[in-house]
RNA sequence: GGAGAGAUGGCAGAGCGGUUGAAUGCACCGGUCUUGAAAACCGGCGUACUGUGAGGUAUCGGGGGUUCGAAUCCCUCUCUCUCCGCCA
């Protein structure tokens, strides 16, 4: 959510900036600039008349102590009129609060200076590619046949357990999750993030901190008996812990990583995008976190990118960075970074990293805030990525790595799959 | 699932209709003292909105009610804890 008093001051910077999502914001900021004055004007006399009413009745409570009977009676009348009053602002002002409030949900971040404009990802510019496409002298199979071969992934079996995206892993399938997940919570454990192990299940307030709800609940997998959500990432309760926060100083820069399955509905999903490890409901992920000084967050932006690029590199893989134009950028980004991994038999660009920064828009919400040094409070930035997801980096590891005698595991992963090969 | 207790400032913990935004202790910050530190003493110390400012308003788990006036009384919801049962 945008501050409003961002809006006030910067009215034309934040029309601006959200062209670049091809989002016009003037209808919705300036019924939010009419309402706010609206609404300042009705609390500003609310108020004033509810110091009359508190200074009234001091006065009696006084004038009863004095024995003052009759003048107490007096004054008493005073008050019904202004309490009438009261409580017709009371409800303006309460209407025009929700007013404002629905009108901010409506506006997504500011896209950051250095994102481009655009519609969809055909805008997002390409910063860096690192590897190239492999060459095979063989006919290169897709993940879903490669599990198949080697009994890894039986997505049949996830079926008749519970549904379409809910694979079962067997064997050295199982070992080599364990394995990529030990290897990216150590590689965050080098990089000097604090490992969590949260909750998988998060209530309603939470996921308005980090802004799943109010509007993609319909993401979520929601248990109606106990009112909580399975969480679609580890972000969620990862960075609710500091919900309601006031770090003590201006000296702080929060690191945390956590592995979590991350459930998600995917409604409206379909097609080919959803075959074998492609989309799931049910998938692995190493998250990192960061809650950081607004004056650090663009630094600690590009650690974060640094080192999900360490990651790619270490399982040698074929990746590419995008920074994602205006119209791709999710609604609560300023500015995000995807990662994409080449899938050498799909032939396709597979998105297995996205490493965004919120600025304030997740902390107005989430209400974290630091003391400056002069004892004022202020937002904080958050910013999170993927470090990694799993399905789509096993999909290309197993695609790119496969050789005809079988898939070479690569040597960073081999102290903790135990293997070196899946044959 | 059954029974009970409770929710007050960073923490502990008073208050139980009227100068209470809230005693007291601890923690924290500033100062005095000290070569320095500790101790002692003095002062400060929640958050949010609003106003150029002095200030004003709200806030004692959430919502509603009674009252001139509520942290204090009533209703309701949520959450936490304890005991019993059940399960691991």
């Amino acid at each position: 959510m945008l501050e409003i008093q961002r809006i006030r001051n910067e009215k034309e910077a934040v029309i601006t900036g959200l062209k670049k999502r091809n989002f016009d914001a003037t209808e919705v900021v300036d019924s939010l600039l009419g309402i706010d004055l609206q609404w300042r004007n009705s609390k500003t006399e609310l108020e004033s008349i509810s110091a009359e009413l508190n200074i009234l009745a001091k006065e009696i409570g006084e004038l009863f102590k004095q024995g003052k009977q009759a003048e107490a009676t007096a004054a008493k009348a005073k008050t019904a009129d202004l309490k009438e009053k009261e409580a017709v602002l009371k409800t303006t002002v309460e209407g025009l609060d929700t007013q404002i409030i629905q009108l901010l949900y409506q506006l997504p971040n500011v896209p950051n200076e250095i994102v481009p404009a655009g519609k969809s990802e055909l805008d997002n510019v390409n910063v860096l590619e690192v590897g190239t496409k492999r060459i095979f002298d063989f006919e290169a199979a897709p993940h879903w046949d490669i599990c198949k071969k080697f009994d890894l992934i039986d997505f049949e079996l996830g079926v008749k357990i519970t549904g379409a995206g809910f694979p079962v892993y067997k064997g050295k399938g199982a070992k080599l999750q364990r394995a990529l997940i030990s290897f990216f919570l150590e590689e965050a454990d080098k990089a000097g993030y604090q490992e969590f192990i949260p909750p998988l299940v998060v209530n309603e307030a939470s996921g308005y901190g980090t802004g799943q709800l109010p509007d993609k609940e319909g993401q979520m997998y929601y248990i109606n008996e106990d009112d909580l959500y399975l969480i679609p990432t580890a972000e969620v309760p990862l960075t609710n812990i500091y919900r309601d926060v006031i770090l003590p100083s201006e000296d702080f820069s929060i690191k945390m990583t956590g592995y979590t399955p991350c459930f998600r509905r995917e409604a409206g999903s379909y097609g080919k995008d959803v075959r074998g490890l492609n989309r799931l409901h049910q998938f692995d992920k190493v998250e990192i976190v960061r809650i950081e000084h607004p004056s650090n967050a663009e630094k600690a932006l590009e650690e974060m990118v640094d080192h999900v690029k360490g990651l790619l590199e270490k399982l040698g893989l074929h990746y590419r960075i995008l920074r994602l134009c205006g119209g791709d950028t999710g609604f609560a980004s300023a500015l995000t970074y995807d990662f994409e991994v080449y899938s050498a038999a799909q032939e396709k660009w597979l998105e297995v990293s996205s490493v965004s920064m919120f600025n304030t828009f997740q902390s107005t919400r989430l209400k974290l805030r630091f003391k400056t040094n002069d004892k004022k409070t202020q937002l904080c930035h958050t910013l999170n990525g993927s470090a990694l997801a799993l399905p789509r980096i096993v999909a290309s590891l197993l695609e790119n790595h496969q050789t005809p005698e079988g898939v070479v595991i690569p040597e960073a992963l081999r102290k903790f799959t135990g293997f070196d090969m899946i044959n």
